[in-house]
DNA sequence: CCTGAAATCTATAGGTA
DNA sequence: TACCTATAGATTTCAGG
């Protein structure tokens, strides 16, 4: 992808100041141009790469480059850098995706079971769904026998989960971050 | 957590090469103390702080703390840095988990579905699961739209899937890094 | 594991189109 | 506004103890 033309995506405007920034985001008012998708998309992948090295990859000298840096980690465009760490560091770890329904539909209900999420380190993630299902899970855990404990608590804790479904990852297939170029082009 | 101690953790031993280190963590054999660990926690939430504010949040001066890092990062211990990009950059996008049930359960029926899916740059995430479904994937698409789009894709492709659950996401509820405390500790 | 200094990288000032 | 070059200051890397 050439990281030059501005083609048929809209130029970032200037705001005065943070805020503005933000919300415009949260409009979706802030647009980027092609250089910073491919900053983004570089930064996904090698989120330590040297700020010159980032430059020369995009076709800019330091500075500008180092602005669009600033304005996207400022918008919170991007949020945080990371370190990917290797399950495998830790010895064998299971990986098990867990569907929930609740026994009732009401906010209480939602907002007691989202507030015991937060507190259980081995659920690493936890997304509400629509389709029949009312939240997934993807919970990290030592073995299948530290999952059971794990869901025994969970049962007995009486956050209101009526049903719960297992699928334990036997192999990972893939995982990327999401592909910024593909949402950004042609808006 | 204090950083000092090696207390119930093995010692990280040393390799004379890389290849030994890389064998030894394929294995499981490869120890990490107390500091590395905190190393690694603290890198998957700020994974561009600089080398020496590191340090000193694991009480140590500049040089060891940059060796354990550079062990952690040869070994594939910290696979990678990478920037976590906001999906609201974008305007609005839809993630969808979609389960996947296959036609025939023969080695060359997975192998092709899975060559299937490295080549869908919405389809983020790919997991082989047990528990009567054969994949997990995570989507990110504009809209529903697209995702049908998307869906009657996969169906016309001839890669085998016999039938496929979606569940859209409506909120995300919880996404952490897999907390690296909890399964280091007490080997 | 420490100190310290060379090599590299970052952030900013000042200037061009 | 968007970009450039040049440079002081900060950070990273590494030799030697």
């Amino acid at each position: 992808m050439d990281a030059g033309g501005e083609a048929d995506l809209c130029l970032l405007t200037r705001f005065t100041n943070r805020k503005d920034l933000v919300s415009s985001i949260k409009h979706g008012r802030l647009k980027l141009d092609n250089r910073d998708v491919r900053i983004l998309s570089i930064l996904q992948k090698e989120g330590r790469i040297p700020k010159a090295a980032l430059a020369e990859r995009v076709n800019l000298s330091a500075t500008p480059c180092w602005e669009r840096l600033k304005r996207l980690e400022e918008a919170g465009i991007i949020e945080r850098y990371g370190a990917k760490v290797s399950m495998k560091a830790f010895g064998p770890l299971t990986q098990v995706f867990v569907q929930i329904e609740l026994e009732a539909h009401h906010a209480e209900n939602f907002a007691r079971f989202e507030r015991a999420m937060a507190d259980i380190p081995e659920i690493v993630e936890c997304w509400a769904v629509g389709g029949g299902i009312d939240y997934f899970l993807k919970v990290v855990v030592r073995d299948l026998e530290a999952y059971q404990d794990l869901v025994d608590q969970l049962l007995a804790a009486e956050i209101g989960v009526n049903r719960y479904y297992s699928y334990v990852v036997t192999m990972p297939v893939k995982e990327e971050p999401v592909p910024v170029e593909l949402f950004a082009a042609t808006d």
